[in-house]
DNA sequence: TGTACATCAGTGAACGCGCGTTCACTGATGTAC
DNA sequence: TGTACATCAGTGAACGCGCGTTCACTGATGTAC
């Protein structure tokens, strides 16, 4: 089952160095941030973005290489505010090798990332956009690997053993399932965001008790 | 945040009578569901359905009133065969009010789930894109607020309490998790499928027990 | 402070392409008598 | 069994459109002397 794939150029040509470039850069970033909340990832076009940036497309080829790159700068954006979240939470409970506390502050890392996610604009668009298109797809699993890889390593840490596959995939499993309870929470379906966060929370908690206390 | 949404006619419009055209649909939605994997949900087109599967593109027209009606007919049958595997396993299990022996069944529950998925061709890539695409979002939606409907009766049913806002948010928690389970061990990453359903499985009996038997 | 020049920033207009879709038509199959 | 007709199934060719992208250009800003 092996797809075929172009590699697609991601990062920029030209980086703004005047002021008015800069304005022009993130005039077009903001342009596609809400474009993606008003039509969606399936009818965003550059043509759509340049237009409602108020510059010209070749404008916008100065500084992105294609249309997927513009959709990158965003999403980057936004893995890294999340990644940023996560390691100062990491640094902040795991550290210390209390593990109660550590459990407790669970809460706390979702709330973060939710927040966070929900600061920028269309910031649920642009998470979702993460999976839906093909290019981007290998940033977000880039971002989740290496956060199950801290886990992994902190769990081993904890327990006092060496990373195994067992570890992996209970670390895998975790961070997959802690953006998927910032994803619902963001959506706004029946149940309250804040809810979602704190049941999601509970089941991460109880599973990580097992494997740290023992089953 | 209220998104422009044009209504997307998903229904077939001419249903095959004949044999020839039953063959000529079942092999445009096979067809549909190879370049699914080959190209992805992104580069798909009614084009290029109709030229895999050796009809032309009006033949196509004659059976789908457009391309996501294509895509809905692939994935509501990959949504149908998901579900009622899903309301055998209540059925089979939970009518029988034996907490154990529910909580027992979630593997096996996750594991149907993911034989059904993984017969399809292209399984994977229909439920992913279930969630890229726009107009079929809804159908994902309507599915999992069904299951989750189900789900949470059975376990207010097992508590003796009427169904509130915290077992319905359990329930959606619950149903979005199975469901992201079966998507990461359908992936090609470097779990295992069968750790991973079995972690999954782990992580939702243990908030199970925790919700059924009392915190 | 003035001017010549290099670099940076942005534009108007067009390109080729593949998309979703439809038109007017032909051929295949089934049915009535 | 033959034939006339209705319905079903499928085709070739074209449509208009918006897409991503680029060309050749003008204007703005910064810099050296």
């Amino acid at each position: 089952m092996v797809r075929f794939k172009e590699r697609v150029e991601l990062t920029g040509k030209n980086k703004p160095k005047q002021q008015r470039a800069k304005r022009t850069y993130e005039a077009i970033l903001m342009a596609a941030s809400e474009l993606l909340v008003e039509v969606g990832v399936e009818r965003i076009s550059t043509n759509l973005v340049a237009e409602r940036a108020g510059v010209s497309v070749p404008a916008l080829y100065r500084y992105f290489p294609n249309k997927y790159a513009v959709l990158n700068a965003l999403s980057s954006a936004c893995i890294d505010k999340q990644s940023a979240a996560f390691q100062e939470w990491v640094e902040e409970y795991s550290e210390q090798g209390n593990l109660h506390f550590l459990l407790d502050g669970i809460y706390g890392l979702l709330k973060r990332i939710y927040d966070v996610t929900q600061q920028q604009v269309g910031g649920l668009e642009v998470v979702q956009a993460l999976r839906a298109v093909e290019p981007l797809r290998e940033a977000r699993l880039a971002a989740h690997m290496s956060a199950s890889n801290r886990l992994a390593a902190t769990a081993a840490t904890l327990i006092g053993r060496p990373v195994d596959q067992l570890t992996m995939a209970q670390s895998r499993l975790t961070v997959d399932s802690a953006y998927l309870i910032v994803e619902m929470a963001l959506e706004d379906g029946s149940p309250s965001a804040e809810s979602i966060l704190h049941e999601g929370a509970r089941m991460i908690r109880l599973y990580w008790q097992s494997i740290l206390i023992g089953d």
